[in-house]
DNA sequence: TCCTAATAGTGTTATTATGACACAAAGTAT
DNA sequence: ATACTTTGTGTCATAATAACACTATTAGGA
């Protein structure tokens, strides 16, 4: 049957329904952390999650991501991808429902927290030290997040959205270190930054323990666009 | 107000269609193609899209994806993965239609192409001769598509999936410098391959014009899996 | 005040990867 | 036989990487 505007009936298919669930990353105390909510309603009550909720038939998906974000946590202007979808029949005991999984980046020293009525609590977990039992398929979607940000991490300057404005090379190299879970080399790693041109020098230095640290910040341009920083080469094979 | 199995009421929100997209891509006389479909039906009757349909309530989407792929074009069995979720309000005329967009890789010469009800035609085209107007953001999917597998070529073993079984060195080669659109070193090229370890000799000549070429097959153990066959770095910026 | 621990930052070198290019090998066509 | 075409290898200068030793600058305690 040819449909055309007039006879076409948007209503004649059974739809699934469609939400965004967002995957948010932040540093705190050096460790990587993920923000999650503790649901209020069935199904998966007091259950720990990923923020997220249904999309509204205006908006753009981008929009909704950013928009579950802000009500769910008062978490509003960062960085934001969208990571993969997740649609397996089943996922949902309610009813079939698709969901556009976002990752964010955030600097954790310029929110501030906020907790909906849809949720009892809002809270940071380390990566490492995830909640048992999470609802849904959230994590596996966790996973899908965490896998992708350390392989970005390898060929792009996604970390820099993690940290805040002016930051010493040494707190830039553990953050390296905690996301890939590996020891890097100080002066190669240095070098490599320096060869970059990615950062400038604030003047400014950094008082702690020992030698104080040089504070750097990024240089607007290269953190947009599609400059590319590989912080090293790809490992070598060691299976053969 | 809380929910629960009794008194969730799946039709309370209004829910948008979701539809899948494969962008499929094949080498024909060693030149990219993609296949499209001419659309018969409204909207946007007559123009070329990428084939593509509703999900069903009971399937997957990756399911839904190689049910349409073998509706539309007869096509199976090839490796598929999804690309990205598309979204935006407006870019369906008939309602709020959210496309999860799969690209696959099929060997052309083992695929016989067929023509479903639902189109008058199904064609290959070169990616730089692609038909005008096409239906939908289809032209968008199309060129994110091409993109990930330029980018996605340098760094995984996906050109594999577009060439047959048995295959030579030269020939391997012509399908990177197409795909990338750059001219590469026999030398290094066939030396990365070569230190790889991906490759087995078939012992067989392939007669043409000049020396015969030595056919090889790839290592079933490297093609699957998470082995990484970069070949060659990224490219030195030439920026600044 | 002077030593020590702690942290920041630089230099050096062997090894490996890359890119450019010359050259040799093995067929076909005339 | 010889020219031509295409496949395949060798070589070398340069650049990137990894490993590790070394210097620098502060705080804090003896």
């Amino acid at each position: 049957m040819t449909e055309t505007a007039e006879n076409y009936d948007a209503t004649k298919y059974e739809r699934p329904s469609v939400t965004v669930d967002v995957v948010i990353f932040g540093l705190r105390s050096g460790r990587l952390h993920v923000l999650m909510v503790q649901r209020k309603h069935w199904p998966y009550a007091d259950h720990w999650a990923i923020p997220g909720g249904f999309v509204n038939m205006d908006e753009s998906l981008e929009m909704a991501a950013r928009r579950e974000l802000e009500e769910e946590t008062g978490v509003h202007d960062v960085y934001m991808e969208q990571l993969y979808t997740f649609g397996e029949p089943g996922r949902d005991p309610r009813t079939r429902v698709i969901s556009v999984a976002y990752f964010a980046l955030i600097r954790t020293e310029e929110q501030a927290l906020q907790v909906s009525d849809e949720s009892n609590a809002v809270r940071w977990f380390p990566v490492d030290e995830l909640p048992k039992d999470l609802a849904f398929d959230h994590e596996k979607i966790l996973r899908f997040a965490i896998d992708r940000l350390r392989s970005k991490l390898e060929y792009t300057t996604l970390a820099f959205q993690l940290l805040p404005k002016e930051f010493s090379l040494p707190k830039l190299k553990r953050i390296y270190e905690e996301i890939l879970g590996e020891k890097l080399d100080k002066a190669n790693f240095y070098r490599k930054l320096r060869d970059s041109d990615l950062l400038e020098d604030t003047g400014k230095l950094l008082n702690s323990r020992g030698r104080p640290a040089r504070l750097y910040r990024f240089r607007d341009s290269r953190i947009e666009g599609d400059f590319v920083f590989r912080y090293r080469e790809a490992k070598k094979k060691d299976e053969q």
